[in-house]
DNA sequence: GCCACCGGTGGC
DNA sequence: GCCACCGGTGGC
Protein backbone atom coordinates (compact mmCIF):
# COMPACT_ATOMS: atom_id res chain seq x y z
CA UNK A 1 0.00 0.00 0.00
CA UNK A 2 1.51 3.23 -0.44
CA UNK A 3 1.33 6.06 0.59
CA UNK A 4 -2.10 6.84 0.32
CA UNK A 5 -4.56 8.52 2.20
CA UNK A 6 -5.79 8.57 5.20
CA UNK A 7 -9.78 8.63 5.35
CA UNK A 8 -11.95 7.24 8.11
CA UNK A 9 -14.98 7.07 6.60
CA UNK A 10 -17.93 6.68 8.03
CA UNK A 11 -20.47 4.90 6.49
CA UNK A 12 -24.54 5.41 6.84
CA UNK A 13 -26.65 3.24 5.19
CA UNK A 14 -29.54 4.83 6.14
CA UNK A 15 -32.56 4.81 8.60
CA UNK A 16 -35.19 3.40 7.74
CA UNK A 17 -38.54 4.06 10.03
CA UNK A 18 -37.10 6.76 11.46
CA UNK A 19 -34.36 4.09 12.77
CA UNK A 20 -31.63 1.79 12.19
CA UNK A 21 -31.13 0.85 8.64
CA UNK A 22 -27.94 2.44 8.34
CA UNK A 23 -24.41 2.09 8.72
CA UNK A 24 -21.99 4.14 9.91
CA UNK A 25 -18.21 3.23 9.73
CA UNK A 26 -15.51 5.11 9.30
CA UNK A 27 -12.27 4.32 8.07
CA UNK A 28 -9.24 5.23 6.48
CA UNK A 29 -7.10 3.33 4.70
CA UNK A 30 -3.58 5.43 4.94
CA UNK A 31 -0.78 3.95 6.64
CA UNK A 32 0.11 4.41 10.23
CA UNK A 33 3.03 4.39 11.98
CA UNK A 34 2.36 4.48 15.35
CA UNK A 35 1.65 8.03 16.13
CA UNK A 36 -2.41 7.88 15.95
CA UNK A 37 -2.12 11.10 17.04
CA UNK A 38 -0.49 13.49 14.86
CA UNK A 39 -2.71 11.27 12.15
CA UNK A 40 -6.00 11.82 13.68
CA UNK A 41 -5.58 15.66 13.59
CA UNK A 42 -4.75 15.20 10.12
CA UNK A 43 -7.15 13.03 9.15
CA UNK A 44 -9.81 15.61 9.95
CA UNK A 45 -8.38 18.25 9.16
CA UNK A 46 -6.99 17.46 5.52
CA UNK A 47 -9.53 15.58 4.57
CA UNK A 48 -11.90 17.54 3.36
CA UNK A 49 -9.92 19.66 1.67
CA UNK A 50 -8.78 17.72 -0.67
CA UNK A 51 -5.08 17.46 -0.44
CA UNK A 52 -3.44 14.24 -0.45
CA UNK A 53 -0.48 15.62 0.58
CA UNK A 54 -2.35 16.47 3.95
CA UNK A 55 -4.07 13.80 4.59
CA UNK A 56 -2.00 11.75 5.00
CA UNK A 57 1.37 12.11 6.50
CA UNK A 58 2.90 10.08 7.84
CA UNK A 59 0.39 7.93 10.79
CA UNK A 60 -2.74 8.33 10.53
CA UNK A 61 -4.61 5.83 11.90
CA UNK A 62 -7.60 4.94 11.52
CA UNK A 63 -10.75 4.17 13.25
CA UNK A 64 -13.63 3.39 12.34
CA UNK A 65 -17.16 2.94 13.80
CA UNK A 66 -19.82 1.44 12.72
CA UNK A 67 -22.35 -0.10 14.39
CA UNK A 68 -26.16 -0.70 13.93
CA UNK A 69 -28.01 -0.49 16.57
CA UNK A 70 -31.33 -1.42 16.09
CA UNK A 71 -32.78 0.59 18.25
CA UNK A 72 -30.74 3.77 17.28
CA UNK A 73 -28.55 3.96 19.73
CA UNK A 74 -28.11 1.59 21.63
CA UNK A 75 -25.46 0.27 20.25
CA UNK A 76 -25.13 -3.78 20.06
CA UNK A 77 -24.07 -4.74 16.61
CA UNK A 78 -24.85 -7.99 15.79
CA UNK A 79 -22.04 -10.54 16.15
CA UNK A 80 -18.55 -9.87 14.55
CA UNK A 81 -19.58 -11.30 10.76
CA UNK A 82 -17.51 -13.04 9.01
CA UNK A 83 -14.11 -10.94 8.78
CA UNK A 84 -13.76 -12.58 5.24
CA UNK A 85 -16.88 -10.92 3.87
CA UNK A 86 -18.43 -8.60 6.15
CA UNK A 87 -21.24 -6.61 3.92
CA UNK A 88 -22.91 -3.65 5.55
CA UNK A 89 -26.07 -4.65 7.61
CA UNK A 90 -28.64 -5.32 5.59
CA UNK A 91 -31.80 -3.54 6.25
CA UNK A 92 -33.20 -3.78 9.48
CA UNK A 93 -36.28 -5.37 9.87
CA UNK A 94 -38.77 -3.64 8.16
CA UNK A 95 -36.94 -1.77 5.52
CA UNK A 96 -37.84 -0.78 2.62
CA UNK A 97 -35.75 1.32 0.65
CA UNK A 98 -38.17 4.72 1.15
CA UNK A 99 -40.63 4.00 2.62
CA UNK A 100 -40.40 6.20 5.27
CA UNK A 101 -40.88 9.81 5.33
CA UNK A 102 -38.17 9.95 7.43
CA UNK A 103 -34.46 8.20 6.43
CA UNK A 104 -32.19 9.42 8.27
CA UNK A 105 -28.87 6.98 8.44
CA UNK A 106 -27.72 6.54 10.99
CA UNK A 107 -24.21 4.24 12.77
CA UNK A 108 -23.60 1.07 10.59
CA UNK A 109 -20.92 0.04 12.07
CA UNK A 110 -17.58 0.71 14.08
CA UNK A 111 -14.62 -0.27 12.59
CA UNK A 112 -11.31 0.84 13.27
CA UNK A 113 -7.96 0.31 11.36
CA UNK A 114 -4.98 -1.47 12.09
CA UNK A 115 -2.01 0.63 12.97
CA UNK A 116 0.31 -2.00 11.63
CA UNK A 117 -1.21 -3.14 8.79
CA UNK A 118 -4.00 -0.75 8.32
CA UNK A 119 -6.87 -3.06 7.69
CA UNK A 120 -9.86 -1.98 8.78
CA UNK A 121 -11.40 -4.04 11.95
CA UNK A 122 -14.98 -4.21 13.16
CA UNK A 123 -15.66 -3.57 16.16
CA UNK A 124 -18.74 -5.88 17.71
CA UNK A 125 -19.83 -3.52 19.58
CA UNK A 126 -20.62 0.38 20.19
CA UNK A 127 -19.64 0.27 23.67
CA UNK A 128 -15.90 -1.63 22.75
CA UNK A 129 -15.76 0.85 20.07
CA UNK A 130 -15.72 3.63 23.32
CA UNK A 131 -13.47 1.70 25.18
CA UNK A 132 -11.13 1.61 22.19
CA UNK A 133 -11.59 4.89 20.55
CA UNK A 134 -11.00 6.65 24.20
CA UNK A 135 -7.39 5.47 24.73
CA UNK A 136 -6.66 5.20 20.72
CA UNK A 137 -3.66 7.88 21.10
CA UNK A 138 -2.08 5.84 23.95
CA UNK A 139 -2.59 2.50 22.94
CA UNK A 140 -3.19 2.02 19.09
CA UNK A 141 -5.41 -0.25 17.36
CA UNK A 142 -4.01 -3.27 16.14
CA UNK A 143 -5.75 -6.25 14.73
CA UNK A 144 -4.29 -8.45 17.94
CA UNK A 145 -6.37 -6.24 19.98
CA UNK A 146 -9.22 -8.00 18.61
CA UNK A 147 -8.46 -11.24 19.99
CA UNK A 148 -10.68 -10.38 22.71
CA UNK A 149 -13.37 -10.65 20.73
CA UNK A 150 -11.57 -12.98 17.38
CA UNK A 151 -8.83 -15.04 18.47
CA UNK A 152 -8.12 -16.13 15.50
CA UNK A 153 -7.47 -12.47 13.70
CA UNK A 154 -4.21 -11.00 12.44
CA UNK A 155 -2.64 -8.78 10.11
CA UNK A 156 -2.70 -11.76 7.50
CA UNK A 157 -6.15 -11.75 6.96
CA UNK A 158 -8.37 -9.72 5.14
CA UNK A 159 -9.85 -6.29 5.84
CA UNK A 160 -13.07 -6.73 7.62
CA UNK A 161 -15.00 -4.19 5.63
CA UNK A 162 -13.52 -1.74 2.83
CA UNK A 163 -15.52 1.06 1.76
CA UNK A 164 -17.71 1.18 -0.54
CA UNK A 165 -21.03 3.45 -1.90
CA UNK A 166 -23.19 1.42 -0.03
CA UNK A 167 -22.15 3.63 3.02
CA UNK A 168 -21.69 6.84 4.17
CA UNK A 169 -17.73 6.82 5.95
CA UNK A 170 -17.18 9.41 8.85
CA UNK A 171 -13.72 10.16 10.06
CA UNK A 172 -14.56 9.78 13.79
CA UNK A 173 -12.33 11.93 16.77
CA UNK A 174 -9.97 10.22 18.83
CA UNK A 175 -10.03 9.87 22.81
CA UNK A 176 -13.70 10.61 22.91
CA UNK A 177 -13.97 9.75 26.88
CA UNK A 178 -16.59 6.70 27.08
CA UNK A 179 -20.05 8.02 28.90
CA UNK A 180 -20.61 7.28 32.32
CA UNK A 181 -21.70 4.09 33.63
CA UNK A 182 -25.41 4.31 32.94
CA UNK A 183 -25.47 6.90 30.27
CA UNK A 184 -25.00 6.74 26.77
CA UNK A 185 -23.44 8.59 23.86
CA UNK A 186 -25.63 8.70 21.19
CA UNK A 187 -24.72 10.29 17.42
CA UNK A 188 -27.37 11.10 15.15
CA UNK A 189 -26.19 11.10 11.67
CA UNK A 190 -28.28 14.06 9.74
CA UNK A 191 -29.60 13.05 6.44
CA UNK A 192 -27.59 14.90 3.58
CA UNK A 193 -27.87 18.41 2.82
CA UNK A 194 -28.29 19.65 6.46
CA UNK A 195 -26.45 22.09 7.88
CA UNK A 196 -24.65 19.79 9.98
CA UNK A 197 -23.36 16.10 9.76
CA UNK A 198 -24.63 14.53 12.60
CA UNK A 199 -25.56 15.62 16.47
CA UNK A 200 -24.58 14.22 19.97
CA UNK A 201 -27.01 13.40 22.31
CA UNK A 202 -26.33 11.95 25.93
CA UNK A 203 -28.77 9.99 27.71
CA UNK A 204 -28.81 10.10 31.68
CA UNK A 205 -30.12 7.23 33.35
CA UNK A 206 -33.04 8.55 33.78
CA UNK A 207 -33.66 8.95 30.32
CA UNK A 208 -33.44 12.41 29.94
CA UNK A 209 -31.76 12.99 26.83
CA UNK A 210 -28.83 16.55 27.26
CA UNK A 211 -27.67 17.92 23.79
CA UNK A 212 -25.04 20.55 24.88
CA UNK A 213 -22.62 20.90 27.72
CA UNK A 214 -24.59 23.42 29.21
CA UNK A 215 -27.54 21.33 29.52
CA UNK A 216 -25.65 18.16 31.13
CA UNK A 217 -23.95 21.03 33.78
CA UNK A 218 -27.18 22.15 34.55
CA UNK A 219 -28.51 18.61 34.70
CA UNK A 220 -25.92 17.49 37.05
CA UNK A 221 -26.20 20.24 39.28
CA UNK A 222 -29.57 19.20 39.44
CA UNK A 223 -29.12 16.03 40.49
CA UNK A 224 -25.95 15.93 42.54
CA UNK A 225 -26.31 12.72 43.45
CA UNK A 226 -24.25 12.15 39.97
CA UNK A 227 -21.95 14.31 40.74
CA UNK A 228 -21.55 12.40 44.14
CA UNK A 229 -20.96 9.48 42.36
CA UNK A 230 -18.34 10.72 40.39
CA UNK A 231 -19.77 12.06 37.16
CA UNK A 232 -17.52 14.42 35.92
CA UNK A 233 -17.82 16.86 32.51
CA UNK A 234 -14.67 15.72 31.35
CA UNK A 235 -16.69 12.60 30.60
CA UNK A 236 -19.08 14.14 27.78
CA UNK A 237 -17.80 15.12 24.49
CA UNK A 238 -20.09 16.66 22.26
CA UNK A 239 -17.15 16.75 19.07
CA UNK A 240 -18.83 14.95 16.00
CA UNK A 241 -17.55 12.35 13.60
CA UNK A 242 -16.63 14.54 9.96
CA UNK A 243 -18.32 12.96 6.35
CA UNK A 244 -15.72 11.82 4.19
CA UNK A 245 -17.95 12.74 1.46
CA UNK A 246 -17.34 16.52 0.59
CA UNK A 247 -20.65 18.07 0.32
CA UNK A 248 -22.41 15.88 2.46
CA UNK A 249 -23.32 18.89 4.44
CA UNK A 250 -24.31 22.25 2.85
CA UNK A 251 -22.21 24.83 3.72
CA UNK A 252 -23.71 28.22 4.38
CA UNK A 253 -24.12 31.22 2.77
CA UNK A 254 -21.11 33.47 3.21
CA UNK A 255 -21.98 35.67 6.11
CA UNK A 256 -23.19 38.53 5.61
CA UNK A 257 -20.93 41.45 6.81
CA UNK A 258 -22.60 44.09 7.08
CA UNK A 259 -20.92 45.58 4.28
CA UNK A 260 -21.18 49.24 4.12
CA UNK A 261 -22.47 49.63 0.84
CA UNK A 262 -25.05 46.83 0.86
CA UNK A 263 -24.14 45.77 -2.31
CA UNK A 264 -23.48 42.47 -0.30
CA UNK A 265 -26.61 42.09 0.94
CA UNK A 266 -28.29 39.13 -1.08
CA UNK A 267 -27.66 36.32 -1.71
CA UNK A 268 -23.80 35.69 -2.54
CA UNK A 269 -22.86 32.11 -2.25
CA UNK A 270 -26.09 30.70 -2.60
CA UNK A 271 -26.32 26.98 -4.07
CA UNK A 272 -23.84 28.13 -6.98
CA UNK A 273 -23.47 24.76 -9.19
CA UNK A 274 -19.76 25.92 -8.54
CA UNK A 275 -20.19 24.56 -5.03
CA UNK A 276 -21.02 21.33 -6.24
CA UNK A 277 -18.49 18.57 -5.79
CA UNK A 278 -17.26 18.04 -9.18
CA UNK A 279 -16.67 14.29 -8.13
CA UNK A 280 -19.85 14.10 -8.13
CA UNK A 281 -21.48 10.57 -9.60
CA UNK A 282 -23.71 10.51 -12.26
CA UNK A 283 -26.05 8.98 -10.39
CA UNK A 284 -27.35 7.36 -7.46
CA UNK A 285 -27.33 4.13 -9.25
CA UNK A 286 -24.25 4.46 -10.65
CA UNK A 287 -20.95 2.93 -8.81
CA UNK A 288 -19.93 5.77 -6.92
CA UNK A 289 -16.58 4.16 -6.30
CA UNK A 290 -14.65 6.50 -7.98
CA UNK A 291 -11.34 5.79 -8.53
CA UNK A 292 -9.72 8.89 -6.87
CA UNK A 293 -6.78 8.26 -7.95
CA UNK A 294 -4.82 10.98 -7.66
CA UNK A 295 -1.28 11.09 -7.10
CA UNK A 296 -1.98 9.79 -3.46
CA UNK A 297 -4.89 8.49 -3.58
CA UNK A 298 -4.77 4.60 -4.18
CA UNK A 299 -5.62 2.65 -1.97
CA UNK A 300 -7.83 0.44 -3.10
CA UNK A 301 -9.60 0.53 0.17
CA UNK A 302 -11.79 3.00 1.27
CA UNK A 303 -11.82 5.98 -1.28
CA UNK A 304 -14.68 7.00 -2.91
CA UNK A 305 -15.77 10.26 -2.25
CA UNK A 306 -18.75 10.00 -4.65
CA UNK A 307 -20.75 13.05 -3.90
CA UNK A 308 -24.20 12.79 -3.62
CA UNK A 309 -26.00 15.39 -3.45
CA UNK A 310 -25.15 16.68 -6.71
CA UNK A 311 -26.92 19.43 -7.09
CA UNK A 312 -29.20 21.02 -4.53
CA UNK A 313 -32.44 21.65 -5.25
CA UNK A 314 -34.43 23.62 -2.02
CA UNK A 315 -33.75 22.73 0.76
CA UNK A 316 -36.05 20.37 1.59
CA UNK A 317 -35.83 18.94 -0.95
CA UNK A 318 -32.38 18.61 -1.21
CA UNK A 319 -32.29 16.73 1.96
CA UNK A 320 -34.74 14.66 0.80
CA UNK A 321 -33.36 13.61 -2.49
CA UNK A 322 -30.30 12.96 -0.83
CA UNK A 323 -31.74 10.90 1.86
CA UNK A 324 -33.07 8.66 -0.85
CA UNK A 325 -30.46 8.41 -2.71
CA UNK A 326 -28.62 7.31 0.67
CA UNK A 327 -31.22 4.91 0.68
CA UNK A 328 -31.27 4.08 -2.90
CA UNK A 329 -27.88 2.92 -3.02
CA UNK A 330 -28.38 0.80 -0.60
CA UNK A 331 -31.55 -0.40 -1.92
CA UNK A 332 -30.71 -1.08 -4.94
C1' DG B 1 -48.36 17.88 23.91
C1' DC B 2 -43.94 15.92 23.30
C1' DC B 3 -39.66 15.44 21.30
C1' DA B 4 -36.49 14.18 17.58
C1' DC B 5 -34.68 16.63 14.21
C1' DC B 6 -33.33 20.66 11.77
C1' DG B 7 -31.36 25.02 10.97
C1' DG B 8 -29.74 29.68 12.51
C1' DT B 9 -26.28 32.08 14.49
C1' DG B 10 -22.72 33.92 17.67
C1' DG B 11 -18.20 33.28 18.84
C1' DC B 12 -13.87 31.72 17.93
C1' DG C 1 -14.82 27.45 8.49
C1' DC C 2 -15.92 25.18 12.54
C1' DC C 3 -18.16 24.50 16.69
C1' DA C 4 -21.49 25.03 20.32
C1' DC C 5 -25.87 26.15 21.69
C1' DC C 6 -30.54 26.17 21.39
C1' DG C 7 -35.14 27.75 19.32
C1' DG C 8 -38.59 26.16 16.18
C1' DT C 9 -41.50 22.79 14.53
C1' DG C 10 -43.24 18.66 11.95
C1' DG C 11 -44.68 14.36 12.93
C1' DC C 12 -46.18 11.39 16.03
Amino acid sequence: MQSSPTKHPLEVEREENGFDGSTFSDHLDKPLRQHLDVAYSEVEEDYSAGDEDNQFSENAQKQMVVYDPSANGTGEIEAVPDPNEYQPPPFPRNSLPYHSSRVLPSVGAFTVQCAYCFKWRLIPTKEKYEEIREHILEHPFVCETAHEWRPEISCEDPPDICQDDSMLWAIDKPNIAQPPPGWQRLLRIRGAGSTHFADVYYVAPSGKRLRSTVEIQRYLLEHPEYMDAGVTMSQFSFQIPKPLQENYVRKRPARLTASSDGTNIGMAGLLEPSDVNPLALPSPDENTDLPLDGPGLSSPLCESLASELVDRPTKKQARTASQQMCGSKLSL
